[in-house]
DNA sequence: CCACTTTTAGCCTGGTAGTCTAAAACCTTG
DNA sequence: CAAGGTTTTAGACTACCAGGCTAAAAGTGG
């Protein structure tokens, strides 16, 4: 006797200066009706990723999400109903600059007013969103929740979504120069309504995850002691 | 048509200095007589966690695995060649103090020094010590992989095992203090061979996993600009 | 040209890690 | 019992980096 087996994607972008989670509504039992994570049954010669891809494909354009990470796998017998059913949930990044075109019943919802969610969907996306943020701070995964170019300030913004608390701008930049996964791309922003002096544009510095080794405690000494 | 779900767990021990872990040697095929990660087939109405300690039980002590969590979940269809299966690796840490019985066919390996292992469970350990380093430069991890009570010096020796490279003991001493995770227990630990001053002694302050908010980037500022 | 807005550069401060030195405390040996 | 060796420990010093602040730069609108 073996367990079914599904992927979930736990899809975030920040929309309207919130960090908003993409949900579909359920038109079966159970949980007809309740909001949901997108996902289904891993098929055949699938992998896990391919699978998520495959599932999410019928929401949203899969090119437009910028990063997918696998998150956990959830097995209490309990969290399905009906069924004896594992989930591999998935992380997913849409840069903020994208739209979507969505079917009728998906939509986005901001992760900080959640409705009640099938299952154990609701703790798989808080789970989410705390690995977002725990990757903010030590890797640039910020390339995929931005635009390809973008002033300080629509960073700082993304930032302050993502994480939930305010980000100085000042330091955002001298943080993530430094680390070099910031370039200048030379540009300026003419300055919108109201005037203010126009921004800088940059860039991120790659598009794949890397980290940048954060802890200066314990790293290899030069000299033992 | 639904592919099996086993368990497989990377159990490390500081063991003579050296990062070490637990392995099986095969007796069946495929890959009879090569070395493997403890687990097992998933079980109905169990999760992935009950059943890897279940498996695990069979191997080793299970209440001497001080600290385990899931690791990562393997989907390639080729994985295994016979049959169709998901892995669920956790990580799993014992104490340097202990030494538990174990069966025939089962015995430590320095992670150093691998010899070729079944399926993927090369990389699966590999994964394991990557996310086990990690977690010792801003979690409290270290209680998993020292005895109760113990002298700098032996922590030391552990987070050099363990992380590869050198660590000073003043450092190490400082940061753990600061950060209060370690405890000095007041006594002392009567010098050894050779002489030399007696060590004092401490303790881990928790023995449940927690994270010490690593990063000064990005933390909430107290004004906004 | 002046008032207002936003961005940007630069300085100062505080905290934390890495390095080094010397002292403390114990052992062994002559 | 004094001298030398060994290990641990405390403390000072330095370097680096993030957070906070201020003022200048560079636009817009009246």
């Amino acid at each position: 006797m073996r367990p079914a087996q599904v992927t979930l994607a736990v899809v975030l972008q920040v929309r309207d200066g919130r960090l908003q989670v993409l949900l579909w509504q359920r038109a079966e039992e159970p949980f007809k009706g309740a909001w949901s994570l997108p996902g289904g049954y891993l098929a055949p010669a699938e992998t896990l990723e391919q699978s998520i891809r495959r599932h999410l494909a019928d929401k949203v354009d899969v090119r437009e999400v910028a990063h997918l990470e696998q998150l956990e796998t959830r097995s209490d017998p309990e969290r399905h109903p009906g069924e004896w059913q594992l989930a591999t949930a998935y992380l997913g990044l849409v840069p903020s600059d994208v739209n979507p075109a969505l079917p009728e019943d998906t939509t986005w919802h901001a992760v900080g007013r959640l409705p009640e969610l099938a299952f154990d969907h609701g703790e798989i996306t808080l789970a989410g969103r705390e690995r977002l943020r725990a990757k903010l701070s030590y890797t640039n995964v910020g390339f995929a929740l931005a635009p390809d170019t973008f002033t300080l300030s629509e960073l700082r913004d993304l930032y302050v979504a993502a994480l939930g608390h305010a980000v100085s701008a000042t330091n955002l930049k001298r943080v993530l120069l430094r680390r070099g996964v910031l370039l200048p791309t030379g540009e300026l922003r003419p300055s919108g309504q109201g005037g203010g002096r126009p921004a800088a544009c940059f860039r991120f510095e790659h598009s794949r995850l890397h980290i940048t080794d954060p802890f200066a405690v314990l790293r290899p000494p030069r000299v033992i002691d």
